[in-house]
DNA sequence: ATTCGGAATATTGTCGACAATCCAAGGTTG
DNA sequence: CAACCTTGGATTGTCGACAATATTCCGAAT
């Protein structure tokens, strides 16, 4: 049973369109296909060599992954984003994984919960030598250890479905603005203790306060350099 | 009769897909179709009278809606739901929408807020005669009002889709056990205060403890009569 | 009789073609 | 010259048919 993050885990399509959808995620994410650009059914459908009932389903399931957006006889665009979108992520976010941390901190079992202080571990290791993407990679493992402790499939799916593939979108975009990766790393071994101890409320503060701070960091990066963003 | 949310109105369909997902949406949440029942999609082209095409691209739209789940090669069921489920929602509805009434305290413009007390009111006048179809309407115009004060798309969007429309489902199952009228009364208006006087802290407090209620007057309703769910 | 295997049937996945709608270019008119 | 209409091209929406997969039913073997 994968109670996994089935969005971000490549199980193998078991159809055409699951698989022209994760070959698109992947080029939108990869910055392939550029934010606001139009998605041309034949275009694509002749790219990935299906025709194109199977790509509308892709897109489909790629406009419900907030990917992208479609009108009646318009077509689908790659969404775009702005600054004040990714701030309500932020704001959403902050709202839900403080609640992800709490039940986590409840419900989690022992497997999990070694799962994690490994997660932690190898953060602490992999914190000098910042290769940039493998940081990423490990911090959405960290949090997605963590929002799966919850045992809350509502939760699990709100939080995979809807918010961490923008924020994956986004990051790609602000890489620049670079994680603060010595300031997260304590924060999460704040966490990471609070959850140990079973600690609920506490646990929820300091996620909160977590993903505040990079709330205020993302906020002033950008009020800095806007110019980069154009 | 169904005052303004954009994804329970019905925005006149511009494409066929869309006109069929409006009543398939409606079949279910009427009950017409049973929880747990399997979609046919030839059977229910011929019924609609449309293609399987355009019928699958409604379920598409319906799974994203969280109303039906689809297996690879199985087909399309109806969603069917569990006591935990429903329990899980309400964990999630009171983080966010204990958020939304915080913002909505900040963000509300005086239109928004007249509409709010204007539907504090209508509520008010109908608490006695309890239609019931009719007092979980406004309940739920109510609490949209508030979600959309919050101004912030995102919330909006995952309260709209992901939430919303499963409280919609359950309610037709538990709409024997009553939804607390003049309790829930003086607890919207204790809201709306908080809110009027632009008391984010109070406001997302008041509504934390609302839908906590409600959570529990929910657990304790199923654990009493869980006979009458079979 | 029960269980296993295989053919027959039904359902879903995929395709290419047609119809309806939107977009762009060019010409007409004030 | 600008604005509007027309017309041609392209894109999306919709359809019916074919292919792949699942389900059902029936017979055979233990």
């Amino acid at each position: 049973m994968d109670s996994g993050f089935s969005h971000t885990q490549d199980k193998q399509p078991k159809t055409l369109a699951d698989r022209v959808y994760t070959q698109l995620r992947a080029a939108i994410l990869d910055g392939d296909l550029e934010p606001g650009s139009k998605i041309s059914e034949p275009e694509l459908a002749k790219t990935y060599g299906v025709s194109r009932s199977s790509l509308r389903e892709a897109i489909a399931k790629l406009e419900s992954s907030n990917l992208v957006e479609r009108q009646a006889n318009l077509g689908a665009r790659v969404i775009s984003l702005s600054n004040a979108s990714l701030l309500e992520i932020y704001q959403v976010r902050e709202s839900l994984e403080g609640l992800a941390a709490r039940l986590a901190a409840q419900h989690m079992t022992t497997a999990e919960l070694d799962n994690m202080h490994e997660l932690l571990a190898h953060q602490r290791s992999f914190c000098k030598p910042i290769a940039e993407k493998k940081y990423q990679s490990l911090d959405f493992d960290f949090h997605s250890s963590i929002v799966l402790g919850s045992h809350n499939q509502r939760l699990i799916r709100i939080l995979s479905r809807d918010l961490f593939e923008l924020v994956h979108f986004y990051r790609r975009k602000f890489s620049g603005s670079g994680p603060r990766p010595d300031q997260a790393l304590i924060e999460h071994s704040e966490i990471v203790a609070a959850i140990t101890r079973r600690d609920g409320e506490m646990a929820e503060v300091m996620m909160r306060h977590h993903i505040r701070a990079a709330r205020e960091h993302a906020k002033k990066s950008f009020t800095d350099d806007s110019s980069l963003t154009a």
